[in-house]
DNA sequence: GACTATCTTGAACGACGTTCACAAAATTCG
DNA sequence: CGAATTTTGTGAACGTCGTTCAAGATAGTC
């Protein structure tokens, strides 16, 4: 027979399933306590013995995007031969295109990564924010090979510059408030700019 | 005596100076219908005599936003001397400046540039689009003197790549989710981005 | 000044997240 | 096992939101 807590654990889960699918449908707007409830069968006011409320819902959903994408990018790097100088800058370029590939193909869960907003002064809590770090270290390790005179504090920085480039062009790419990129012209755009730095990192000063 | 469509036009610019004031200050959330009634005198059904919905209203502060934006970059590229090739880098470099200082200055009104997503299927109105695209402008006159060579496709190209690399790192940078980081860092990191990204675009293949 | 068209009003509507008094169920203990 | 007690589930109710609309106020026209 199940105790109550592993039935709670498992309503919990099968709530983050459903309110995953209604996003990545639907959007944040399309998140609904009413439908949620009614998709895993229990009452409107149980969702809150299962989360404290609708923050923490989005939350946990976008934890699971972050491990998704974490999985992803490690493995887009694997591919090639571990550490080589002469292919670090194409790993960096195959993460860079699994992320835009990621980002597409999970659009509206990788939205809320960076646009949702905590209700007032609500905090982050700690477990979200350190996994967000880990993500620069699928930068940070071809970096590595591709600088190793540069300091650890520097690679750092770097990876977090690179990471937030070519977010930034996804992110602008895959915005259809403006005119809509092509795929194949976004990624050719994406291994540009990877390829562009790349070369200024290794050029002559 | 003034005439109702001369003060239906005050009413709405009241209207729409009480919704930029109320997203500066607390966000798209704190942008309330009731209000904003309050705030500039009338019933709370009068608001849609002046807009549609919300959308529009949110879409108008938009424009301002992107137009004072247009202004505060056409300052920061005006200050130099006009077009001269040995100084593109450092024009690209204070136009990146000149965004990153926007942004973190008026933060939340920046936000819904982006953020911000039309109700169901409601397509954004062209005027709204065809703003965005000035932007790249700011970018693309030093980008054409320092790459003379290339094709203006090419050109125009490389200034979205490069608009969207600093956005990115900007954007990334002013996410309080993440781990904040400090003015003169992110500045420094800007500076950085650019001038790494002319020294590939003026290296040798 | 009377007639018509237009605008203004705020109560009402439906939908939302969240709460809560109460009922049902599970657990504890004699 | 049965009674007492704690825990959990329930859905109606609350407050707030954007939006609508019948009715009253106002402006425009001859």
């Amino acid at each position: 027979m199940t105790t109550t807590a592993a039935r709670r654990e498992r309503q919990r889960t099968q709530l983050i399933d459903a309110a995953e699918k209604a996003i990545a449908e639907r959007g944040l707007a399309g998140l609904k306590a009413r439908e949620l409830a009614q998709e895993i069968g229990c009452a409107l006011g149980a969702i809150y013995n299962l989360v404290a409320d609708m923050d923490e819902l989005v939350l946990r959903v976008g934890s699971r995007t972050l491990a998704r994408l974490d999985a992803a990018l490690s493995a887009a790097e694997g591919e090639d031969a571990p550490a080589c100088a002469d292919t670090a800058a194409d790993r960096l370029v195959a993460v860079a295109l699994a992320y835009c590939a990621f980002a597409r193909e999970n659009l509206q869960l990788w939205r809320i990564l960076f646009e949702h907003r905590m209700a007032e002064g609500a905090v982050v809590p700690d477990w979200a924010v350190s996994e967000q770090m880990t993500l620069f270290r699928h930068i940070l390790e071809p970096l590595s090979v591709l600088l190793p005179d540069r300091a650890e504090a520097e690679r750092m920085l770097m990876s977090r510059t690179l990471f937030s480039a070519v977010h930034g062009v996804v992110a602008i790419g895959l915005e259809q408030k403006l005119i809509a990129v092509p795929h194949r012209d976004l990624d050719r755009q994406i291994e540009g700019l990877v390829r562009l730095i790349c070369r200024g990192l290794t050029a002559p000063a």
